[in-house]
DNA sequence: TGTACATCAGTGAACGCGCGTTCACTGATGTAC
DNA sequence: TGTACATCAGTGAACGCGCGTTCACTGATGTAC
């Protein structure tokens, strides 16, 4: 072949990089496939040799953030790191300030309610994979586990979400160690 | 003149409801001004004789949902109904299946966090009215209260968007339920 | 070993389309004389 | 009372532009004989 071996799933990952990058910046809707192959030093006509629409992008994108890609918030729980750094560390303003690098969930969420089913199911496999890392840090039946870690994976997006579109800096913070500590509570790793 | 008086207040008034339901419904990246514009009656050229840009029409809707509009969450609260009330209204079925009628902070906060800083200034009056106004009906000193009413507006938000995107019918209901709950733990209406 | 052909990731121009914005114009009414 | 003009909300065509998508082509390498 007049390319390596393995040199298109190398293109193919690097477009999946940028364009979770850019999803993640600028919403799936203002992203531009023009502009993700060009960060990806390619031509635009090259996206589809690897993908069949924007929208299989997008889900492959999803797809990729619960497998492959490097989602902090997942690997953070998956390696066990106890729940309140992981809490610490989403919830910081390094996190706000780059949303890029981010969670996916966050900075997509409300555009994925109006995607296609079939985009709405990868996006919950993501949710699902991460209350369920989330539910094994917790205390009581495997219900109360899973049922807590929904109320505090909610909190958690909302108010990362909340601190980054507040334009006060101050109120930004306040809103993220608050949330920190309301989930420690929710967590029962806080006297109420 | 040949419009009677205060036509222009009406259809000004008409084409802010349209936007703001359009933008809530599709986002606003992807509400175009000519689909809000004729779905107002009206055609495109018309809108610059109301609103100096998109970007400011953006601001004028968030805005109006702090001061004008019918947000039901705000006009709840203000009316003095029970929290436990308000957020059953908000965290219902209903809420998330017609986002268009719905909550312009869960609908647009991500997308509101990648715009120009003066819509960012409108979006942080109505969250802050929302949340001062929340914290009146909570317990403790008035910092206390301010911080409780921010994680608490945070997972409300954050469990309705969650209950958008999921697309198990079940899991969304779950974390529906869920929040309300958790959220009558954390403004102390219930045993921990 | 040398030549002809097959492979295929990537190129880059073009497609139709809708975007936000501009602008010369319309036409119904109010005002001036 | 009748006519000329001013007002201005709304019309609708046009602007340049970027969108997602298509496609004929390139050119470096591998394979066949």
């Amino acid at each position: 072949m007049r390319y390596e071996k393995g040199h298109k799933d190398t293109t193919r990952r690097h477009i999946l990089d940028v364009a979770a990058k850019q999803f993640r910046e600028n919403g799936v809707a203002a992203a531009g496939l023009a502009g993700i192959m060009s960060e990806a030093g390619l031509t635009n006509g090259a996206f589809y040799a690897h993908f069949d629409s924007k929208e299989d992008l997008v889900r492959e994108v999803l797809l990729d953030a619960q497998t492959g890609g490097k989602q902090q918030l997942r690997v953070n729980l998956e390696a066990g790191i106890p729940l309140e750094t992981a809490l610490r560390d989403y919830l910081s303003a390094r996190h706000r300030d780059n949303a890029g690098q981010g969670c996916p969930t966050a900075a997509l969420v409300a555009e994925i309610a109006r995607h296609p089913k079939k985009t709405r199911d990868a996006f919950s496999e993501i949710a699902s994979t991460i209350i369920a890392l989330m539910a094994k840090q917790l205390p009581g039946s495997s219900e109360q586990r899973r049922r807590k870690a929904n109320t505090i994976y909610a909190m958690m997006i909302g108010a990362l979400q909340l601190a980054r579109a507040v334009s006060d800096k101050k109120q930004s913070d306040e809103i993220l160690e608050d949330a920190i500590d309301a989930a420690l509570r929710l967590a029962g790793q806080r006297p109420a």
